[in-house]
DNA sequence: TAGGAGTAGTCATATCACTGACTATGCGAC
DNA sequence: GTCGCATAGTCAGTGATATGACTACTCCTA
């Protein structure tokens, strides 16, 4: 009951095909939510089997005819069910983690290079989050943008991402440079 | 392959029964990975058939009898060759996120309450991760402990949990405080 | 003129994670 | 004396998520 809310929750930019929906997913929900082409489909084929959306056949020349979707009414009375049915809290289930709870018993040096390499991926990613950011809030600044701007809550969770992220790596580089000290590389 | 992973790590610890690692589970690494008993049964059962760890019955007599289990040669080699694999990074996975996404169409006082509910849950989690770290670093302070104690391995895990329910607080308190003012509720 | 990249979408299968309902036994509280 | 809780574990089933292999068309480039 989860990538569904999310797919629905994409949509309500505007009409989106499936694959355009894929795009949506690698730059905006990827952040909390990520799905692969097929899964997408899937998605969006029950849905409208179930009313909560709606498609309608694109006919094109240069390219490939698409369908594209909107949320029906009854897709945003779903939503708003949604928000209203208490979500359960989510650990992280990172496997970089199951390997620094078992580090003490095996050799580091495997594990201080995924840390390492996984602090310059969530800097990196940190960065995508900045200028999403900035794309987002347009001209305003912040403050003014979170009190004033229509559509915050793509800006909300981008925030968040970016907050993960950025503790990612601090965490990555602290506990690499330990681990680093305590069993000094051969050589 | 990643539960498979997390009970391996988790009995380097020692000898548990299923129903000690649920518990083990529960306290320990529910941090970034949680699982039912009745996962870590068939886990363990999988993880036994492949000679990654081994069981022995000790017969009780005031209560039911338990079988052991400890990581074996191959499993502790499992788990070194785990660490060498590349891990892919993951992403937050969360409802309310979704729900956030989409919050600019909807009743925000549902999801403002959601909001506020969970930044009162990852402040009392925060408090919890506090007791573990102090527990596992016993006399020492946090930087002798990570330069000279032994198996920091859980602590690192544990710090990395207590900033995430740390950041998760502070990004819930800022968006309920600001979708609250943005759409004051009635009355 | 062949090859690759981009657009658009499908099918089948596997594995993961989770839910719910169950069986036993012993201990302590009421 | 029975009710509930802790210990210890099993079985059956479902829904969610991921993987791999496909089709088909167009445009651009080498």
């Amino acid at each position: 009951m989860a990538l569904r809310h999310a797919v629905l929750a994409a949509l309500l930019d505007g009409e989106y095909s499936g694959y355009q929906l894929a795009k949506v997913f690698d730059v905006s929900l990827a952040n909390f939510w990520y799905a692969v082409p097929q899964q997408l489909y899937a998605e969006l084929a029950k849905l409208e089997r179930e009313g909560l959306i709606a498609g309608r056949q694109v006919i094109q020349h240069d390219r490939p005819n698409k369908r594209l979707f909107t949320v029906t009414d009854a897709g945003l009375a779903e939503l708003a069910a949604f928000t209203a049915t208490p979500s359960k809290p989510t650990s992280i289930r990172e496997d970089l983690l199951v390997m620094v709870q078992a580090v003490d018993r095996l050799d580091p040096a495997p594990v201080i290079a995924q840390l390492e390499e996984r602090a310059v991926a969530a800097a990196a990613k940190v960065e995508i989050f900045d200028r999403m950011l900035r794309r987002l809030r347009g001209e305003l600044d912040e403050e003014t943008f979170l009190r004033e701007g229509d559509r915050i809550g793509p800006y909300l969770t981008c925030l968040r991402g970016r907050r993960f992220e950025q503790e990612n790596r601090t965490w990555c580089e602290q506990a690499a440079a330990l681990l680093r000290a305590r069993a000094p590389l051969p050589g």
